[in-house]
DNA sequence: CAACAGTACTGGACAGTCTAGTTTTATGCA
DNA sequence: TGCATAAAACTAGACTGTCCAGTACTGTTG
């Protein structure tokens, strides 16, 4: 244990940590005040470092910018198919699909996912290639691996789909619009409750399982 | 027939001219460029007006980027619901609910509509306001005209429905969620044609009833 | 010696104002 | 009605003050 990964600061050489300073700030300022509300010396006073050494590990303000945007789009990605069980038979579908559902929904409503999204929506014609990842790494993403799921729960005939990419769209944006389309334009404060997002999720469970599940309960 | 009603430009007093001249340039300008992205003078240009009278007319950029965003806001709001129809007994119901869907699909995946979005998700810290109103008169609208709809077709025995809202909600982002997230994050070139938005509605219309419908065709 | 801090600097953009002269519209009078 | 004239709106463009991306320079530190 001589090497400690204590997360946050004092790791690696000095470069390195600079580079970690100035991302890490960078990305509060951006997410704040927007691509072109940001200005690079804000970013180096909240990083603590000199506007010279900014400009020593990034190109330019629109090369930190897509570094950002792309790190944080790829990371958040992540976060949400880790931990994606599979169906256990013994179980219940209904509680299976509610316990998916509760999970997408409490990574992706996040302030900071959030306000990313309104960024990179807002940049659409600067940075269309932006916009693309993130759909690609976000509902893209989702929909195709519940598209998977739903495929092998309809050949354990546990579900009636016709198209598993229709399907999964479904169940996706009935459990994902209100909550996101609410952050978007009413702002972080509009973000659900963790009961609430529950509720919605039943909701959201019991609409598409009435569409695709096999019994009428 | 002294008076005509020519439409467009030569009507009314010059001032009355050039203030809409301004506000159809500023409109452009603001949708192309974003709210930091525009300069004032680009809109003087576009409009063929000089700079004094762009500020004559408006006490600043802020002053006129509300004005055009809240009326735009408003006329799509309006667009949307003058002219639903109410349910004729004689028709089927899925036939009227697809109707309703595609109508409401045409209007709002409009480019200039989708960009007026990105506008204002981009903005929601600069102007919350204007996200909200464009909240309440957009998805907000919607969902309540729907939802009194639902409550009408739920007492003649047509749905079975629990909750009005939470149906609207259902039906509106089933319909809505797939085609408004792609146009927000791939581009207006996202935007499906008619036929496409045809079938996507059939898709959704499908859905609901499943969950909502009174016989299980 | 390479990366850094601190800070001054360059060059350009841009919101909003100012000035001086022109055109439209409103008003008053014959 | 028609015409003069004043008030209001307009044009063109120069100008102010500010902000900011990116650079340059002079030391200082790991």
């Amino acid at each position: 244990m001589t090497e400690v990964a204590t997360a946050q600061k004092a790791d690696g050489p000095r470069s390195t940590r600079k580079r970690q300073a100035i991302l890490a700030a960078a990305t509060e300022v951006f997410l704040k005040s927007g691509y072109l509300g940001t200005n690079m010396d804000e970013i180096a006073a909240l990083s603590e470092v000199s506007k010279q050494t900014v400009y020593k590990h990034f190109a330019s303000k629109e090369a930190l910018f897509i570094e950002i945007v792309t790190s944080m789009t790829g990371a958040a990605g992540d976060s949400v198919h880790d931990q994606a069980p599979e169906f256990d038979e013994s179980g219940d579908l209904a509680t299976y699909l509610h316990d998916y559902a509760e999970r997408q929904l409490i990574v992706v409503l996040t302030p900071r996912l959030m306000q990313l999204r309104r960024l990179v929506i807002g940049e659409v014609s600067r940075f269309p290639e932006l916009a693309k990842v993130l759909y690609e790494r976000g509902p893209q993403r989702a929909m195709t691996a519940l598209a998977t799921i739903f495929e092998r729960l309809a050949e354990r005939d546990l579900l009636t789909i016709d198209d598993p990419m229709v399907a999964a769209s479904h169940f996706n944006w009935l459990i994902m619009s209100t909550p996101v389309n609410q952050a978007m334009l009413l702002g972080d404060s509009a973000i659900p409750s963790p009961e609430e997002l529950r509720r919605h999720a039943a909701d959201g469970v019991r609409v598409f399982l009435a569409a695709y599940g096999k019994q009428q309960s």
